[in-house]
DNA sequence: CGCGTATGCTTCATATATGAATTTTATATG
DNA sequence: CATATAAAATTCATATATGAAGCATACGCG
Protein backbone atom coordinates (compact mmCIF):
# COMPACT_ATOMS: atom_id res chain seq x y z
CA UNK A 1 0.00 0.00 0.00
CA UNK A 2 1.15 3.67 -1.27
CA UNK A 3 1.01 6.33 1.52
CA UNK A 4 -0.28 9.09 -1.34
CA UNK A 5 -2.83 9.47 1.37
CA UNK A 6 -0.40 10.17 4.40
CA UNK A 7 1.29 12.43 1.90
CA UNK A 8 -1.88 14.14 0.91
CA UNK A 9 -3.54 14.91 4.49
CA UNK A 10 -0.16 15.32 6.24
CA UNK A 11 0.61 18.43 4.44
CA UNK A 12 -2.72 19.73 2.50
CA UNK A 13 -1.30 18.67 -0.71
CA UNK A 14 2.48 16.87 -1.09
CA UNK A 15 1.49 16.49 -4.66
CA UNK A 16 0.97 19.95 -5.48
CA UNK A 17 1.61 21.36 -8.87
CA UNK A 18 5.32 22.26 -9.52
CA UNK A 19 4.03 25.91 -10.05
CA UNK A 20 2.38 26.08 -6.99
CA UNK A 21 5.49 25.26 -5.09
CA UNK A 22 6.83 27.91 -6.41
CA UNK A 23 4.60 30.31 -5.02
CA UNK A 24 4.37 28.57 -1.85
CA UNK A 25 8.23 28.64 -1.57
CA UNK A 26 8.24 32.45 -2.44
CA UNK A 27 5.52 33.01 0.32
CA UNK A 28 7.78 30.85 3.01
CA UNK A 29 10.88 32.89 2.80
CA UNK A 30 8.17 36.61 2.35
CA UNK A 31 6.95 35.21 5.61
CA UNK A 32 10.23 34.88 7.33
CA UNK A 33 11.60 37.96 5.82
CA UNK A 34 8.62 39.53 7.18
CA UNK A 35 9.29 37.42 10.49
CA UNK A 36 13.05 39.14 10.62
CA UNK A 37 12.03 42.30 10.05
CA UNK A 38 9.36 42.86 12.23
CA UNK A 39 11.29 43.29 15.55
CA UNK A 40 13.50 45.76 13.54
CA UNK A 41 10.33 48.37 13.05
CA UNK A 42 10.57 47.52 9.46
CA UNK A 43 8.14 45.29 7.00
CA UNK A 44 9.59 43.59 3.65
CA UNK A 45 7.70 46.12 1.60
CA UNK A 46 9.18 49.54 3.94
CA UNK A 47 12.69 47.47 3.82
CA UNK A 48 12.52 47.11 0.26
CA UNK A 49 11.37 51.20 -0.45
CA UNK A 50 14.28 52.08 2.16
CA UNK A 51 17.14 49.48 0.38
CA UNK A 52 16.67 51.27 -2.97
CA UNK A 53 16.67 55.00 -1.56
CA UNK A 54 20.01 53.99 0.32
CA UNK A 55 21.76 51.98 -2.47
CA UNK A 56 20.60 55.83 -4.86
CA UNK A 57 22.70 57.34 -2.87
CA UNK A 58 19.97 60.31 -3.31
CA UNK A 59 16.67 61.61 -2.96
CA UNK A 60 13.95 59.37 -6.01
CA UNK A 61 11.20 60.43 -7.12
CA UNK A 62 8.27 58.57 -6.50
CA UNK A 63 8.01 57.21 -9.85
CA UNK A 64 11.00 56.04 -9.92
CA UNK A 65 10.53 54.16 -6.70
CA UNK A 66 7.40 52.52 -8.39
CA UNK A 67 9.69 51.36 -11.68
CA UNK A 68 12.50 49.70 -8.77
CA UNK A 69 10.18 48.24 -6.63
CA UNK A 70 7.77 46.98 -10.17
CA UNK A 71 4.68 48.11 -8.42
CA UNK A 72 2.10 50.94 -9.20
CA UNK A 73 3.01 54.38 -7.88
CA UNK A 74 -0.68 54.51 -6.15
CA UNK A 75 1.26 51.75 -3.53
CA UNK A 76 4.02 54.27 -3.57
CA UNK A 77 1.88 57.02 -2.43
CA UNK A 78 0.72 54.64 0.67
CA UNK A 79 3.91 53.02 1.35
CA UNK A 80 5.47 56.92 1.86
CA UNK A 81 2.73 58.01 3.38
CA UNK A 82 3.68 54.93 6.48
CA UNK A 83 7.89 55.36 6.07
CA UNK A 84 7.09 59.36 6.89
CA UNK A 85 4.86 58.71 9.84
CA UNK A 86 7.08 56.45 11.13
CA UNK A 87 10.14 59.20 10.27
CA UNK A 88 12.45 57.05 8.50
CA UNK A 89 11.53 58.88 5.02
CA UNK A 90 11.11 62.58 3.71
CA UNK A 91 9.11 63.67 0.94
CA UNK A 92 11.26 66.76 -0.60
CA UNK A 93 9.89 68.94 -3.96
CA UNK A 94 11.94 67.93 -6.80
CA UNK A 95 13.27 71.53 -7.74
CA UNK A 96 13.34 70.67 -11.31
CA UNK A 97 10.05 69.54 -12.02
CA UNK A 98 7.54 71.11 -9.50
CA UNK A 99 5.06 68.03 -10.18
CA UNK A 100 7.04 65.38 -8.83
CA UNK A 101 8.26 64.20 -5.05
CA UNK A 102 11.42 63.39 -4.06
CA UNK A 103 11.88 60.70 -1.26
CA UNK A 104 14.69 61.06 1.08
CA UNK A 105 15.91 59.01 3.63
CA UNK A 106 16.43 60.47 6.95
CA UNK A 107 19.20 59.29 9.32
CA UNK A 108 17.03 57.02 10.95
CA UNK A 109 15.78 55.62 7.85
CA UNK A 110 19.55 54.69 7.02
CA UNK A 111 20.12 53.10 10.49
CA UNK A 112 16.87 51.30 10.49
CA UNK A 113 17.48 50.01 6.88
CA UNK A 114 21.15 48.65 8.09
CA UNK A 115 19.41 47.44 10.74
CA UNK A 116 17.43 45.92 8.52
CA UNK A 117 19.98 44.20 5.98
CA UNK A 118 21.17 42.71 8.84
CA UNK A 119 18.39 40.10 9.85
CA UNK A 120 17.92 39.60 6.11
CA UNK A 121 21.25 39.03 5.72
CA UNK A 122 20.97 36.32 8.92
CA UNK A 123 17.84 34.85 6.73
CA UNK A 124 19.74 34.78 3.71
CA UNK A 125 22.77 32.66 5.50
CA UNK A 126 19.52 30.59 6.44
CA UNK A 127 18.54 29.95 3.38
CA UNK A 128 21.87 28.44 2.06
CA UNK A 129 22.13 26.66 4.62
CA UNK A 130 18.74 24.41 3.96
CA UNK A 131 19.94 24.75 0.25
CA UNK A 132 22.63 22.60 1.52
CA UNK A 133 25.34 21.31 -1.62
CA UNK A 134 22.93 22.34 -3.88
CA UNK A 135 24.15 24.68 -6.73
CA UNK A 136 23.16 28.16 -5.89
CA UNK A 137 24.10 29.64 -9.68
CA UNK A 138 22.06 27.08 -11.03
CA UNK A 139 19.20 27.53 -8.91
CA UNK A 140 19.51 31.78 -8.82
CA UNK A 141 19.80 31.14 -12.92
CA UNK A 142 16.62 28.53 -13.12
CA UNK A 143 14.45 31.35 -10.57
CA UNK A 144 15.47 34.41 -12.82
CA UNK A 145 14.76 32.53 -16.00
CA UNK A 146 10.75 32.26 -14.50
CA UNK A 147 10.91 36.11 -13.39
CA UNK B 1 39.07 45.26 4.20
CA UNK B 2 35.44 43.70 3.13
CA UNK B 3 34.05 44.16 -0.05
CA UNK B 4 30.50 44.63 1.23
CA UNK B 5 30.43 47.36 -1.18
CA UNK B 6 31.13 45.04 -4.20
CA UNK B 7 28.53 42.80 -3.25
CA UNK B 8 25.90 45.04 -2.14
CA UNK B 9 25.98 47.20 -5.44
CA UNK B 10 28.44 45.85 -8.12
CA UNK B 11 25.72 43.48 -10.37
CA UNK B 12 22.25 46.03 -9.46
CA UNK B 13 19.56 43.73 -9.80
CA UNK B 14 21.35 40.69 -11.58
CA UNK B 15 23.16 40.00 -8.32
CA UNK B 16 20.18 39.95 -6.22
CA UNK B 17 20.36 37.68 -3.36
CA UNK B 18 19.10 34.23 -4.01
CA UNK B 19 16.43 34.47 -1.63
CA UNK B 20 14.93 37.67 -3.31
CA UNK B 21 15.08 35.33 -6.63
CA UNK B 22 12.68 32.81 -5.16
CA UNK B 23 10.61 35.88 -3.51
CA UNK B 24 10.27 37.15 -7.53
CA UNK B 25 9.49 34.24 -8.65
CA UNK B 26 6.86 33.35 -6.75
CA UNK B 27 5.37 36.43 -7.44
CA UNK B 28 6.01 36.20 -11.08
CA UNK B 29 4.03 32.50 -11.20
CA UNK B 30 1.37 34.53 -8.71
CA UNK B 31 0.98 37.24 -11.53
CA UNK B 32 0.85 34.48 -14.35
CA UNK B 33 -1.75 32.92 -12.30
CA UNK B 34 -4.00 35.68 -11.74
CA UNK B 35 -3.78 37.23 -15.73
CA UNK B 36 -5.04 33.43 -16.35
CA UNK B 37 -7.63 33.38 -14.04
CA UNK B 38 -8.70 36.75 -14.56
CA UNK B 39 -11.11 36.32 -17.73
CA UNK B 40 -12.78 33.29 -16.38
CA UNK B 41 -13.89 35.34 -13.31
CA UNK B 42 -11.76 33.81 -10.64
CA UNK B 43 -8.67 35.46 -8.88
CA UNK B 44 -6.09 32.81 -7.51
CA UNK B 45 -7.01 32.73 -3.84
CA UNK B 46 -10.86 32.56 -4.29
CA UNK B 47 -9.80 29.35 -7.10
CA UNK B 48 -7.74 27.76 -4.25
CA UNK B 49 -10.55 28.53 -2.08
CA UNK B 50 -12.95 26.87 -4.38
CA UNK B 51 -10.56 23.54 -5.33
CA UNK B 52 -10.32 22.79 -1.62
CA UNK B 53 -13.95 22.36 -1.84
CA UNK B 54 -14.25 20.47 -4.94
CA UNK B 55 -11.58 18.32 -3.86
CA UNK B 56 -12.98 17.58 -1.03
CA UNK B 57 -16.05 16.07 -2.08
CA UNK B 58 -18.45 17.84 0.27
CA UNK B 59 -18.78 21.16 2.27
CA UNK B 60 -16.14 22.37 5.13
CA UNK B 61 -15.98 24.29 7.77
CA UNK B 62 -14.18 27.25 7.89
CA UNK B 63 -11.62 26.89 9.71
CA UNK B 64 -11.03 23.57 7.66
CA UNK B 65 -10.78 25.72 4.96
CA UNK B 66 -8.45 28.13 6.68
CA UNK B 67 -6.05 24.85 7.69
CA UNK B 68 -5.67 24.14 4.15
CA UNK B 69 -5.48 27.33 2.65
CA UNK B 70 -2.85 28.14 5.40
CA UNK B 71 -4.18 31.37 6.55
CA UNK B 72 -6.45 32.68 9.54
CA UNK B 73 -9.70 32.30 9.95
CA UNK B 74 -10.82 36.50 9.44
CA UNK B 75 -9.18 35.75 5.62
CA UNK B 76 -11.62 33.06 4.90
CA UNK B 77 -14.68 34.86 6.11
CA UNK B 78 -13.92 37.33 3.73
CA UNK B 79 -13.47 35.14 0.97
CA UNK B 80 -16.39 33.30 1.40
CA UNK B 81 -18.13 36.73 1.74
CA UNK B 82 -16.70 37.31 -2.17
CA UNK B 83 -17.27 33.87 -3.37
CA UNK B 84 -20.76 33.79 -1.92
CA UNK B 85 -21.78 37.27 -3.63
CA UNK B 86 -20.22 35.95 -6.52
CA UNK B 87 -22.78 32.87 -6.22
CA UNK B 88 -20.06 30.12 -6.45
CA UNK B 89 -20.27 29.30 -2.59
CA UNK B 90 -22.94 28.95 -0.16
CA UNK B 91 -22.74 29.14 3.46
CA UNK B 92 -24.66 26.15 5.73
CA UNK B 93 -25.08 25.64 9.15
CA UNK B 94 -23.44 22.93 10.16
CA UNK B 95 -26.23 20.44 12.01
CA UNK B 96 -23.22 18.82 14.11
CA UNK B 97 -21.76 22.11 15.66
CA UNK B 98 -23.98 25.59 15.96
CA UNK B 99 -21.06 27.49 15.65
CA UNK B 100 -19.72 25.90 12.84
CA UNK B 101 -20.32 27.03 9.17
CA UNK B 102 -20.13 25.02 6.52
CA UNK B 103 -19.06 26.07 3.04
CA UNK B 104 -20.76 24.02 -0.02
CA UNK B 105 -19.50 24.85 -3.37
CA UNK B 106 -22.84 25.96 -6.05
CA UNK B 107 -23.26 24.32 -9.57
CA UNK B 108 -21.84 27.46 -11.18
CA UNK B 109 -18.56 27.54 -8.27
CA UNK B 110 -17.71 24.22 -9.49
CA UNK B 111 -18.06 24.83 -13.18
CA UNK B 112 -16.45 27.86 -12.35
CA UNK B 113 -13.12 25.98 -10.42
CA UNK B 114 -13.19 23.25 -13.80
CA UNK B 115 -12.43 26.17 -15.75
CA UNK B 116 -9.99 27.34 -13.78
CA UNK B 117 -8.18 24.33 -13.38
CA UNK B 118 -8.02 24.31 -17.40
CA UNK B 119 -6.45 27.82 -16.89
CA UNK B 120 -4.24 26.70 -14.22
CA UNK B 121 -3.27 23.80 -16.26
CA UNK B 122 -2.08 25.83 -19.36
CA UNK B 123 0.18 27.65 -17.02
CA UNK B 124 1.65 24.81 -15.62
CA UNK B 125 2.44 23.69 -19.18
CA UNK B 126 3.97 27.06 -19.79
CA UNK B 127 6.14 26.37 -16.88
CA UNK B 128 7.26 23.25 -17.88
CA UNK B 129 8.33 24.67 -21.23
CA UNK B 130 10.48 27.36 -19.44
CA UNK B 131 11.54 24.87 -17.52
CA UNK B 132 12.76 22.78 -20.25
CA UNK B 133 15.25 19.65 -19.17
CA UNK B 134 15.50 20.73 -16.05
CA UNK B 135 14.98 17.88 -13.15
CA UNK B 136 11.18 18.75 -12.22
CA UNK B 137 11.52 16.48 -9.45
CA UNK B 138 14.72 17.48 -8.05
CA UNK B 139 13.21 21.23 -7.91
CA UNK B 140 10.25 20.46 -6.21
CA UNK B 141 11.86 18.65 -3.70
CA UNK B 142 14.19 21.60 -3.43
CA UNK B 143 11.18 23.67 -3.13
CA UNK B 144 9.12 21.71 -0.84
CA UNK B 145 12.12 22.11 1.76
CA UNK B 146 12.31 25.60 1.75
CA UNK B 147 8.42 25.67 2.64
C1' DC C 1 1.97 81.49 -27.75
C1' DG C 2 -1.58 78.19 -26.83
C1' DC C 3 -3.39 73.57 -26.98
C1' DG C 4 -3.35 68.82 -26.70
C1' DT C 5 -1.09 65.15 -24.73
C1' DA C 6 1.97 62.99 -21.51
C1' DT C 7 3.77 62.67 -16.87
C1' DG C 8 3.70 62.74 -11.62
C1' DC C 9 1.25 62.23 -7.74
C1' DT C 10 -2.91 61.57 -4.98
C1' DT C 11 -7.50 59.70 -3.95
C1' DC C 12 -10.91 56.22 -4.01
C1' DA C 13 -12.75 51.56 -4.45
C1' DT C 14 -11.52 47.01 -4.05
C1' DA C 15 -8.90 42.47 -3.12
C1' DT C 16 -6.01 39.95 -0.24
C1' DA C 17 -3.93 39.11 4.11
C1' DT C 18 -3.00 39.55 9.23
C1' DG C 19 -4.11 39.95 14.14
C1' DA C 20 -6.85 41.58 18.12
C1' DA C 21 -11.30 41.73 20.16
C1' DT C 22 -16.00 39.89 20.46
C1' DT C 23 -19.87 36.65 20.43
C1' DT C 24 -21.71 32.23 20.47
C1' DT C 25 -21.43 27.53 21.36
C1' DA C 26 -18.90 23.18 23.02
C1' DT C 27 -16.42 20.68 26.21
C1' DA C 28 -13.92 19.44 30.21
C1' DT C 29 -13.42 19.43 35.10
C1' DG C 30 -14.06 20.21 39.75
C1' DC D 1 -24.38 20.88 37.31
C1' DA D 2 -21.73 25.05 37.05
C1' DT D 3 -18.08 27.20 35.53
C1' DA D 4 -13.81 27.77 33.19
C1' DT D 5 -11.68 27.21 29.01
C1' DA D 6 -11.42 26.27 24.20
C1' DA D 7 -12.99 26.67 19.54
C1' DA D 8 -15.79 28.78 15.43
C1' DA D 9 -17.01 32.63 13.11
C1' DT D 10 -17.30 37.57 12.61
C1' DT D 11 -15.87 42.45 13.03
C1' DC D 12 -12.56 46.02 13.06
C1' DA D 13 -8.11 48.21 12.26
C1' DT D 14 -4.29 47.97 9.48
C1' DA D 15 -0.78 46.70 5.69
C1' DT D 16 0.04 45.71 1.08
C1' DA D 17 -1.23 45.78 -3.65
C1' DT D 18 -3.93 47.04 -7.93
C1' DG D 19 -6.38 50.05 -11.17
C1' DA D 20 -9.38 53.94 -12.41
C1' DA D 21 -10.24 58.76 -11.94
C1' DG D 22 -8.66 63.29 -11.03
C1' DC D 23 -5.58 67.39 -10.70
C1' DA D 24 -1.43 69.93 -11.52
C1' DT D 25 2.43 70.63 -14.28
C1' DA D 26 5.52 69.85 -18.31
C1' DC D 27 6.37 69.64 -23.11
C1' DG D 28 5.98 69.26 -28.14
C1' DC D 29 4.12 71.30 -32.14
C1' DG D 30 1.33 74.01 -35.20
Amino acid sequence: MKHTRIQQSAQGEAGRQLMFCFVMAGRAIEQRLEDALGPVGLSLAKFGALTHLVEAGEPLNLSECAKKMACVRSNITQLMDRLEADGLVRREEDPDDRRAIRAAVTAQGARRQAAGAKEVARVQRQLIDVLGDTDHEAVQRLLLTIV
